[in-house]
DNA sequence: ACCGTTCATGACGAGGCCGTCATCCGACCG
DNA sequence: CGGTCGGATGACGGCCTCGTCATGAACGGT
């Protein structure tokens, strides 16, 4: 579950944001200061912060910068009721990840708190996939089956890469051959239906791939 | 540097977008539809994907969910002149990085674009590697010169991998060998020099690798 | 300038990848 | 139970990959 630290003076707003935050599914945690936010980020971890930027002695600019010094992966959405465009853009360009002028719609924020937490596209997000005893490095290109190393041609591999990523829904012919083979038409033979056997046949035992008849293929989930 | 595909069928507004990114130092590429932005997206890498709702023919809202179906890891910034916020909400839950509502500063736009393609909070691991003109996706294990693909065979791709994470430092061929080829032992031959030879020859003029007589080869740093 | 060492280069060929096709089989429907 | 359609399977072959080797070129020390 997803942890989130809400540095806010303003007790009404806080309240706000805790609550649709947690109505969100997600444990957060207050802050009234700058300093004692700052603290908090510090010492403890966070999938992100959210931070107004109007706060009594430390201010939220200073706030940030610190976090961005001492924590530069910490991902900052900066809150304020400042409407200029330098703000923003300052704001973002120190490094905050995202910036919600006030007032705003607590479904918003909590949109993008969440868009906020996703798993990062380029990051250890997709470099291990793991569904039962299959195991991918995309990375390396690698593939062990119960700690064994299996050898993979490309195409298997980007194949069971597709379908490990969207498993428990089947992928048509068509998706397949736009995503692994980068065809956008189709070529007239049955390249995904053999590729599936070759896979098949090299996963042996461990194969979960299963056929959707009149669609295509799927993955088995978990 | 950074690619961006802008997909907007207003030419006013596209021209603003793609002179304000690249005033900002990106590589930007256009598409004035729906259907041929999402094949854009499809066919090449691009660092993230602008998107504006209102297109002719396929919805940018199609365009968004067929690229969270067939591409989950690409980012979008959504853009719109739709002020409602079920629409913002929609957009973000739908899997969007940002919502931007129209009209909008061109500063902010390039602030926000900017932020969404920082190196990707949770330490991204390494998923792209990129020197000069030379960019490696290590996840989808392609290589682009100067924005054009270039097929690299397994070996010559994680030679190079191995040879780039490493710039500025030469690399010995029993290092080489035990990292790219598995071997802990010298099997005795030229191995090494003639992928390196081959990996030249696919590099062209992009080609870095400089060979450290008496030790091995190095990737020119930065 | 000479010569040994190191690297570059071109050619060769076994093996594997992968797209195609023809055929077989099993599921679903009447 | 027979027909039809979609998927499974086995075989074939072109092409690419990649390890090997022989030879030529470049370097560096004396």
């Amino acid at each position: 579950m997803g942890r989130v630290l809400v540095i806010e003076d303003d007790e009404r707003i806080g309240r706000l944001v805790t609550r649709a935050l947690e109505g969100g599914g997600l444990l957060t945690e207050r802050a009234s200061s700058g300093s004692a936010g700052l603290d908090a980020a510090l010492r403890r971890d966070f999938d992100l912060v959210v931070l107004d930027l109007m706060l009594p002695g430390l201010d939220g600019r200073q706030v940030l910068d610190q976090l961005r010094e001492r924590r530069p992966e910490q991902p900052v959405l900066v809150l304020s009721a400042v409407p200029e465009i330098s703000t923003r853009v300052a704001v973002l360009e120190a490094g905050a990840a995202d910036f919600l002028g006030k007032p705003f719609a607590v479904a918003e924020l909590l949109a993008r708190v969440r868009a906020r937490m996703r798993p990062a596209p380029g990051g250890d997000g997709g470099r291990w996939l793991r569904i039962g005893p299959v195991h991918l490095d995309l990375h390396r290109r690698r593939v062990t089956v119960d700690g064994v190393r299996v050898e993979l041609p490309l195409r298997e591999f980007l194949l069971l890469q597709h379908l490990m990523t969207r498993a428990g829904r089947p992928c048509s012919r068509d998706e397949l051959l736009a995503d692994v083979w980068g065809l956008h038409f189709d070529p007239g033979s049955n390249v995904v239906d053999v590729s599936v056997r070759r896979l098949r046949g090299r996963l042996d035992r461990a194969d979960r791939i299963e056929t959707v008849r009149g669609v295509g293929y799927a993955y088995a989930a978990d």
